[in-house]
DNA sequence: CGGTGTGAAAACCTTCACAGCG
DNA sequence: CGCTGTGAAGGTTTTCACACCG
């Protein structure tokens, strides 16, 4: 997952559900690799296959783009892409600005995933004077002294933060009062921003707890659905709070064998 | 967001949504902070600023959990901190390997975040035998012809997978041979795997291009609504369609201010 | 016939609002 | 009194199933 709209009661003023939105580069890189391969048109199970969802999914989510295939068919690749390139705002160019180049800064400018796709490592920027000037996947690091330049004169309005939690909101501060409007936060922190400002989060140690959640249930159900050694319906209930008192408390203490889940 | 199950309909037996999975870590980050400052109790209210969500949710996440609050006082943190951690699984010590060695590997092994939290990388593994006893964030980089030895000989039951793209569903589909059943994927592909392996994704640039689609709304809202060009409820709508004829195709040409979305 | 496009149903998630407990 | 815990309402997303078109 890795995502996260801050605040913000998800406004999204009339148009494509934010859940349609979030499949659209996934169709697009499916559709990207077709094209490469000269393939000319792609049923929806074909497509959705490509893209790992299932076809009527698919076929709901490019309904709120427009009525782009054809009955009997499918969809002409080449069309999709650009039909879907646009939609995302891909047919313009995004330059994007980077701040934070430690371990993982770097190898996000290096990654090449970035540059495809119509976003441009506008600017590296780190705080530590040791790093400016250096040059990092081609790009010379600047200081963050000068940030604000930096974004006015690259018309910049997307910011990737990179730094240590620590730094990351005031970071974040200064893009947004510099008039960045987007940022991909990867430092563990939650962000505070102002409302209009759109933060996505990509959070590693997120990720792994979540696996780690649905590895313990797995591990627990093939032992024999043990922990299912519950009372029926005690404590979930509501009303009738069984009699069993109050113990049952006790910082950290308590017997493992309780029950909650 | 970057996140997706592949496939597998959702299954989840019976018990935590899945929306709350996703959000105990959030908690646990914050309580976890809480508690290193000595806080012993917190509101709902409280908790909830600091983890970025509304109270309403959270007292809503942590009644699938059981009853761990007081009324008119709020949590006790550090029994929180135990219940979600066990909740969670991170009471258990959890190793992990990671295939792929490169810039984004190499900064992952490197990020403290992996480490604490009950995660520890068992091995690093790499093809390339240039890396292969190098030591990366103090932990000597193996070759992948061992990767099944090595899996085995640890329990290691989550892989992560950093890669370039072309590699990764081998790598995946060792993985998975091997025993793995949990797989966070760095690599820009969706993986297929047998029912009952969870894979979760990380994807910088899907994560990049969904923040232009709403970058790209803002811009035009602002510029004066323009964009709302549209005949009211042509296309969209369902039967009737309008008697506009064909038109309307044609590969890439297609006039910008037609109408999807 | 094969496959899109889409209403309608079902599942899931969030928010509201308040009873009731400490 | 203050705050949790939770039914119920409201919203969003997914899935179903089939009309309709090329």
């Amino acid at each position: 997952m890795a995502t996260g709209r801050t605040h913000r009661p998800a406004t999204r003023s009339r148009g494509i559900p934010e859940a349609t939105v979030a499949r659209l580069p996934l169709y697009l890189r499916a559709l990207t690799a077709l094209s490469e391969r000269s393939v000319p048109t792609v049923s929806s199970e074909e497509l959705a296959a490509a893209a790992g969802v299932n076809s009527a999914k698919l076929r709901k989510d490019f309904s709120y783009l427009g009525s782009y295939g054809t009955r009997g068919v499918g969809y002409d690749v080449e069309y999709l892409v650009y039909q879907i390139s646009r939609e995302l705002g891909l047919t313009q160019d995004w330059p994007i600005v980077m701040v934070g180049i430690g371990n993982l800064g770097a190898a996000l400018a290096n990654y090449g995933g970035f540059a495809s796709r119509g976003f441009r490592v506008a600017a590296l920027i780190d705080a530590d004077p040791a790093m400016v000037g250096r040059p990092v996947a081609g790009i010379p690091v600047q200081h963050i002294d000068d940030l604000e330049k930096i974004i006015e004169e690259n018309g910049v309005s997307i910011g990737v933060i990179a730094t240590p939690a620590g730094a990351a909101q005031q970071v974040c501060d200064r893009l947004v009062a510099a008039g960045i409007s987007s940022i991909l936060n990867f430092a563990p922190t939650v962000l505070s921003v102002p409302e209009g400002v759109d933060v996505r989060k990509v959070d590693l140690s997120i990720e792994l707890q979540i696996l780690a959640f649905h590895e313990q249930r797995k591990a627990g159900e093939e032992a024999g659905v043990a922990e299912a050694v519950v009372p029926p319906a005690a404590v979930r209930g509501a009303g009738t709070a069984p009699a069993t008192g109050p113990g049952r408390k006790g910082p950290d203490g308590d017997l493992p064998a309780v029950m909650p889940a």
